[in-house]
DNA sequence: ACCTGAACACCGTTCAAGT
DNA sequence: ACCTGAACACCGTTCAAGT
């Protein structure tokens, strides 16, 4: 394994300080207090702290798996999307980050890429297709579904009960869904979603729904 | 037109405000500064900026239309949905405030709940599939699609030319697609994407695949 | 009791003063 | 030439001093 720069180095730092004390405490100024130099110090290898994120982002990104050769294009897909996931939920404040930039990297390019190249040379999508999966799988390439709601209503463990009679009352839909829910495995039971069922069956229905217009020989100059 | 009191004021003032200056110009000095108020004189009505947010959350929620009674179950989705759409494209800052928020307001969850009941009493489909689908269709309820990226790579109109024979060399499946792109309309050749186009055609592809499952009689619990 | 200005504890970044 | 500390222009919020 290779050791890397003075940057990479400091790319690293970065991620795992986000990783241990949250993204909101990463500020240049405890960034450089964590490493034992002057705040200033640390301009000598990032532009700014855009340049920062950006360079953290990337690192998060290069924990993603290459792309397998074998099986058919769905499951490949799949495969690599749900290792971005893997990536991504390592990092939890990668997804944020990674939503308020505004300009890819080349690490970034060159995954999406790969993965249009799945489409297109794997599964023989024609790049009209292509095009518009990638746009309906959105964030959902990186692995994460940005959710409704982070947090649920009142996650304490004693508001959640007596809050409910009312909530009842003007959300019965929401409350329907929140109670009875079936069981996906035992692990689950009662504390929230499970968020892994979720993200899969989101991302089944949409290559499952892009196979089948591939198979109509769907084009968007013939949408009704 | 009920006139609202002054906390209505202000929420609404605060909205005009990121409308016009930007989401990341809005703080409570400069929002005071604009109201001709001392910045302190805010938290006479809000109790920081946190709940100012939410406020303004409320706001937007507030704009989206009312379920249409009439028609089949999932048109009447599609409008409300293409409905807050176009309610978060009128305050572009919107979406990125409401990914942030932790806690779900009240206006929130009338819009899930009535939007819940169009997939239970309206379309018929049992609380489990329902569930899943809301988590599947993701941020799309509220009619935007976190891209993948804000902005392309490169906008400016002369790089944009300059940078390709390059960029086409190292990322051919992405130049592929973002130039041998079939016109949907007149208006939008050469220049982007559509976005509308592509968000419908998420949509529908999520929205087609759950009425799909839904007349298989698909349950959770019977998944391969 | 109410209002409000200064102050506090931050932030990213500039820049001039030191070596 | 390089490094670095103070300073600048912010931020949300506290709090004591004024009325």
């Amino acid at each position: 394994m290779r050791r890397g720069g003075p940057l990479t180095c400091l790319l690293r730092a970065a991620v795992a300080f986000a990783d241990g004390r949250g993204i909101e405490a990463l500020s240049m100024r405890n960034l450089a207090q964590e490493l034992g130099v002057v705040p200033m110090a640390l301009y000598k290898h990032v532009a700014g702290k855009e340049q920062l994120l950006e360079g953290m982002v990337d690192v998060v990104v290069g924990e993603i798996d290459s792309p397998v050769g074998a099986g058919d294009w769905k499951a490949a897909v799949r495969q690599r999307i749900l290792s971005a996931r893997q990536a991504l939920l390592r990092h939890p404040w990668a997804s944020r980050v990674m939503e308020s930039r505004t300009r890819p990297t080349p690490a970034v390019l060159d995954y999406l890429n790969s993965l249009i190249g799945m489409f297109r040379s794997g599964g023989g999508l024609s790049a009209d297709l292509a095009h518009h999966v990638m746009h309906a799988l959105g964030s959902r390439v990186w692995g994460f579904t940005p959710d409704l709601f982070p947090a649920p209503p009142d996650s304490t463990p004693g508001a959640r009960e007596d809050a409910l009679p009312e909530t009842a009352a003007k959300y019965p839909y929401i409350v329907e869904i929140a109670t009875a829910r079936p069981h996906h495995s035992a692990t689950t039971v009662g504390q929230g979603c499970d968020d892994q069922f979720e993200f899969e069956f989101a991302l089944d229905l949409l290559l499952d729904g892009c196979e089948r217009l591939h198979h109509q020989g769907w084009t968007s100059a013939g949408r009704s």
